[in-house]
Formats: structure tokens, C-alpha cells, sequence
RNA sequence: GGCGUUAUAGCUCAGUUGGUUAGAGCGAACGACUCAUAAUCGUUAGGUCGGUGGUUCAAGUCCACCUAACGCCA
């Protein structure tokens, strides 16, 4: 038995996602979660929301709270969505917990005993009116380029010419507008990832079996220009990680917090504590290879955008504590999923978001068709047309079709219990050894993390139970050998019991009404194909289940898909 | 402008270390069946692998250049 530590990239507070955030990371995460689980391994899954930094503390103020009490109901909401997708998280954290705030400073404080924290002193522009600095994307002004009177503190969006806060014509506050601004000293810390390059170089080299999207990434910024740059890890702002050395206070850090891609990684950890601290467990023995967590494969799944700061700047962290904390064996990445021949996007509210999709289907839909369609190579498209086709073909017709003919075949035939008599002849042989194939290759594809792959294969196993049915003909054989027949359906009705396991990683909720219909707790993984088909004996009572998968009717993709194409308010 | 990814049948995608007639699903046409959510099963027709030029006995699969889309950076 594995023990496999599973975090999926965790979630900005701010706001509903969209099902281009799912697919990239909390659902693949899920499928192998579950999936390990099931073939018995210890699992740890791991995922929390990213609570700190200037996103949230707008949204707040636009909402009218406390951040504090803004992120608390996000969190919940966010939490509620992701439970009604079924996501198996063992512990969803937040990154503002207290058990995070105590890690971000342990790591802080451990970087700068090892010599890897800069303190830096630069210029920034401060609002009096917010009372705050400003980023440089909250000042706007005019362009001194082109005049456009947008242009951000960073870059000119008309003209496209890098910027200076200081380089602005009238620069004012985007927050407030206010224009009573001025540039002062403030000191940041840096972690001086530059130092750490070879380490990570090296590290990176030997992952030759990670996905090229992953090392690509990674490599990119550790040799492109002039390689890895040290990076700044606190804002002059309130919410987030107060700066603190360890337990001690920093001196001239008062009132500044951590920058948010800084602890949001480190919640990983933390967020296992949090789950420690809730149960009773112990997270140190994932977390800490002298504590035991050197036997933890751990995986973690993101979406490319993501990859930078999961191969370089938390491993970096990791790395330059000189602590025995563990580090990531295989990260699966994910490019980006497009909606309707353009991006999803948040800010527009363009495409479709996760509280929207549950309202109007059940989970499995979605997760049947963004896993079967996972941006893995490219990125990938979701299309109203596509969606409803293969769905309805692919859930309704192949899988919930098949349920609805065995068990309602045998009702009108035999009874509403696994009919008795009859033995295997060469046709079921056959069908055995098909299956036993297309098992293993499940599971190799499952065990690699092959998600559109995995999904190919299980739907031939779905397909060779039609295929078996349609060949045997058992309303044939009842005419004239009804024990045949009832073998026949004996094995079909098993395996539907087989279908609810092995597709319970991809679809749980339909998984669950197999089994349920089947009137059966036996959830064990077919490792004997043979005898998985017939774990359930004859005189075994069920019920027919009402239909697993309605279908997606055309009116109602046209409806949807007009819904959804405009913008979100 | 730099870097990266991608470019294979109408659509969505597979194609291992270069090697016999380039694969699958969907869609289409035709056929079989009638237990089932007008579901299922089978057969067939469709690509010379973005373009050009190389390396090689042999390239979708390696190299160069070009084009297009997307992304990152500047």
C-alpha cells in the first residue's frame, strides 16, 4: 500500500470559478485521489483557497465586509461547490490559517538564517486617502508615451510601453481616484532564488519523466535572459502573513505582510496541518522525511500557468530551509480549456461558472466531459454541440443505456433478482479476457495520470458489455434456452457492478446509484475479472435504477448556450 | 521583438526509441437487431500527416527555414 500526498493548485478567494479552473487542476486531482483510493492506497488530498494579497481585499470593499469576513463566506461557498462536484478533498484549508501564518514565518525565518533573504529598499507610491501603497496596477494616469489616460502603473495598455508609477501624468489611485499621492521608502525582502538556481536546475534535470509542458516551463525561467531572478516576498498591506522571523519579530518589516505567491504554496503544508489539528492525525509523517513522510510519493496537479511557482519558487523555499521537508515528485500540468472559440474569463464573465454548471446538470456530466476532454497536449475547447454529443452519447446511450437494458430485461423476463442456472460457454471466456485487457490498461493510464486516456479506455470497457449483449442476444436465447439467458444476464447484471467501480473515480454519483440499484456494498477492484463477475450470486436481489443519464436535448443546449455567452453580472 | 507549445481524416484527438497498407471516437452512408433512454452492434467511405528544403536505405516521427493559432516574457 502507497501512501501518495495529493494537492491540486488552490483557488484565488475572489469570486466563483469557472470550469476552466476545474478541469486544470481540482478534478484531475480528484480522478487520481479517488482512483488511488480505490486500488487501496493511503491517500492525503490536499486543496484550500488562497485567501491573502490586494484581489481580496478590493472585492471585500466592493462587497461591503471585513476581508476578514468576506473570505470566510467565500470560503464556504467555494467549499460548497466543490463538494457538489464531488471533489474528495481529505481537508480543503485557507491559507489564512493560523496554522499557514505560523509555517509562511517558520520558512521566512529558516531562508534568512541561511543567507537567502535580501532586505531591499525601494520607492513606492503611497495613497493617502486609502491610507495604503498602491501596486503598481492600482495607479493609473496619463501615458507620457501616448497620452491614453488609462495607462497603468506598469505598462501603457494603448501603447503597450513599460511604465514607471513615476513615469505617470496625473497619476491617481485606481481604487479611490484619489490623486493625493506620494513616492516613499519602504523596505521589501527578497528571496534570492538566484542562488538557489543550480540546486533547481539540477533537481529539475532529473525529473525526465514529468510532462515537457512542466520542464519547459521550469527551464524556461531558470535559463531564460538572465535566468532566475530573486523575487520579492512581502507588500505593504494588511491582509495577509504578518512578516515575522520565524517567532520573532523582523525588525523594520512592522506592518508589512508576506506577498501572497509566498505562503499560498506553504499552505499546502499548512492545510495538512489544519487537517491534523481537525482529526487528530499527524502531518508531519507527509510532510517531513525525517518524520516519516520519506515513503510519500507526492503529486501535485495545476494548470500551466501555475508551473513556475510549483517548480521554482516553492521548491526554492523548500529547498533553501535546509529542513527535511518534502518535495514534489511529479507534477501534472494542464494548459488552458476555451469556451466557445475564445477564453473563459472571470473578469467578463464569459464562458461557464462552477455554481452555474451544477444548476443546471449533476456533477457527472461535467466531470465525464471535461476529464474525457482534458487540456493534457493543447489546449482544449468546450462547445455547447460537442458537449451534449458526447455526453448524451457516451453516458446516456453506451453506460446508463446498458444498465437500463440488463436490469430491466431480467425484470420482465426472470425477476428483480440475478436469475439462476446456466454456464460460461466460449463468448463469455472471450468477454473476460477482453475485459481483463482493458483493465490493465485502465489502470496503467490511471496510474500515469493519462486522464483523456483513461477516459478512451473505460469507455471501451463500457462499450464491450453492449457489445457482448448485442452478439449473445439473450431475448433471443430466452426463447429457446432460458438457462443460457440467465447466465447471460447473471453476467451482465455483474457487471454492472464492475462498471459502478471502475467509473467510480470519473462519474461518483452515477457510480453510486449502480450500486445502489445493484443492492450491493462491494466495491472491490476487479483484480480477478472472473470472479469480480460474480460477486454478485444468483438469487441476489436488486432494483432497476431509474435512469442514470437523462439526455441533453437540443433545446436545451440552444438555451445555454445563449445564456452563456454573454456576460455574467 | 524574444521564448515556448501546437499544427495528423468534416469534428475531437492517438501515434512509443524514425521502418511493412497512418489509428480511435464522434459525425456520415449502408446493414443487423428489437432487451433498452429512437438506445445497441456491424460494415463502408474519408487524411500522405501546415508549407518548403534537408539528413537517411527509410520520416507524421530528426534538422533548417517559413506560415498560422495560442501562451509566457519583454
Amino acid at each position: 500500500m502507497a501512501r501518495i500526498l495529493i494537492t491540486s493548485a488552490i483557488p484565488y478567494i475572489n469570486g466563483i470559478k469557472h470550469l476552466g479552473n476545474l478541469v486544470g487542476s481540482q478534478l484531475p486531482a480528484d480522478l487520481y485521489a479517488r482512483y488511488c483510493r480505490a486500488r487501496g492506497d493511503e491517500v492525503m488530498f490536499i486543496c484550500a483557497t488562497d485567501e491573502h494579497g490586494t484581489p481580496a481585499e478590493l472585492a471585500a470593499k466592493k462587497a461591503g465586509k471585513p476581508v476578514a469576513e468576506f473570505c470566510a463566506e467565500m470560503h464556504e461557498v467555494q467549499a460548497g461547490i466543490g463538494a457538489r462536484f464531488g471533489l474528495s478533498f481529505d481537508h480543503f484549508g485557507r491559507s489564512s490559517s493560523p496554522q499557514n501564518r505560523e509555517l509562511t514565518q517558520h520558512f521566512a525565518g529558516r531562508l534568512a538564517d541561511e543567507g537567502l533573504i535580501d532586505e531591499v529598499s525601494e520607492k513606492q507610491v503611497y495613497s493617502h486617502t486609502d491610507g495604503r501603497f498602491l501596486p503598481d496596477r492600482y495607479i493609473e494616469g496619463t501615458c507620457p508615451n501616448c497620452s491614453y489616460d488609462k495607462a497603468r502603473g506598469d505598462q501603457c495598455e494603448n501603447c503597450t510601453k513599460q511604465l514607471d508609477p513615476t513615469d505617470l501624468i496625473e497619476p491617481r489611485s485606481a481604487i479611490s481616484g484619489s490623486t493625493d499621492l506620494e513616492v516613499r521608502d519602504t523596505k521589501h525582502l527578497y528571496l534570492k532564488q538566484s542562488q538557489l538556481k543550480d540546486r533547481l536546475s539540477e533537481w529539475i534535470d532529473s525529473k525526465t519523466d514529468w510532462p515537457v509542458l512542466t520542464t519547459s516551463i521550469a527551464k524556461k525561467w531558470l535559463h531564460d535572459g538572465d535566468g532566475l531572478q530573486d523575487r520579492g516576498i512581502t507588500r505593504d498591506l494588511d491582509w495577509g502573513v504578518p512578516v515575522k522571523r520565524g517567532t520573532e519579530d523582523w525588525p523594520g518589516m512592522e506592518g508589512k505582510v508576506f506577498y501572497v505567491w509566498f505562503d499560498a504554496p506553504i499552505e499546502y503544508i499548512a492545510a495538512t496541518h489544519e487537517w491534523a489539528d481537525k482529526t487528530g492525525g499527524d502531518w508531519e509523517s507527509w510532510w517531513r522525511t525525517d518524520k516519516g513522510a520519506d515513503d510519500v510519493r507526492y503529486v501535485q496537479f495545476m494548470g500551466k500557468d501555475n508551473v513556475p511557482f510549483h517548480t521554482l519558487s516553492f521548491p526554492a523555499t523548500i529547498m533553501g530551509s535546509n529542513e527535511h521537508w518534502k518535495l514534489v515528485d511529479y507534477i501534472k500540468s494542464f494548459n488552458y480549456l476555451n469556451y466557445d472559440g475564445g477564453q473563459f474569463s472571470t473578469s467578463q464573465g464569459r464562458g461557464i461558472f462552477q455554481d452555474q454548471a451544477l444548476d443546471i446538470l449533476p456533477a457527472d456530466y461535467w466531470r465525464w466531459w471535461l476529464l474525457s476532454h482534458a487540456p493534457e497536449n493543447s489546449d482544449a475547447e468546450f462547445t455547447w454541440e460537442a458537449f451534449q454529443t458526447d455526453a448524451n452519447k457516451d453516458l446516456a446511450d453506451v453506460l446508463g443505456n446498458f444498465v437500463s437494458r440488463v436490469t430491466k430485461f431480467c425484470r420482465s423476463k426472470f425477476s428483480e433478482a440475478v436469475p439462476e442456472g446456466g454456464t460460461y460457454g466460449e463468448a463469455e471466456t472471450k468477454l473476460i479476457a477482453e475485459l481483463t485487457t482493458k483493465i490493465r490498461a485502465y489502470e496503467t493510464h490511471m496510474a500515469e495520470m493519462e486522464v483523456r486516456k483513461s477516459a478512451a479506455e473505460l469507455r471501451g470497457i463500457w462499450v464491450a458489455g453492449n457489445e457482448y449483449l448485442q452478439a449473445e442476444a439473450p431475448w433471443s436465447t430466452f426463447k429457446t434456452d432460458p438457462e443460457k439467458a440467465a447466465m447471460q444476464i447473471r453476467l451482465a447484471l455483474n457487471l454492472i457492478r464492475v462498471y459502478a467501480v471502475l467509473s467510480a473515480p470519473f462519474i461518483p454519483e452515477a457510480s453510486a446509484k449502480m450500486l445502489s440499484g445493484m443492492n450491493t456494498l462491494d466495491t472491490s477492484w476487479p483484480d480477478d475479472v472472473d470472479a469480480a463477475l460474480k460477486a454478485l450470486p444468483a438469487g441476489h436481489a436488486f432494483t432497476v435504477p431509474e435512469v442514470l443519464f437523462a439526455k441533453i436535448t437540443d433545446e436545451q443546449t440552444a438555451e445555454w448556450a445563449e445564456r452563456f455567452a454573454g456576460t455574467r453580472d
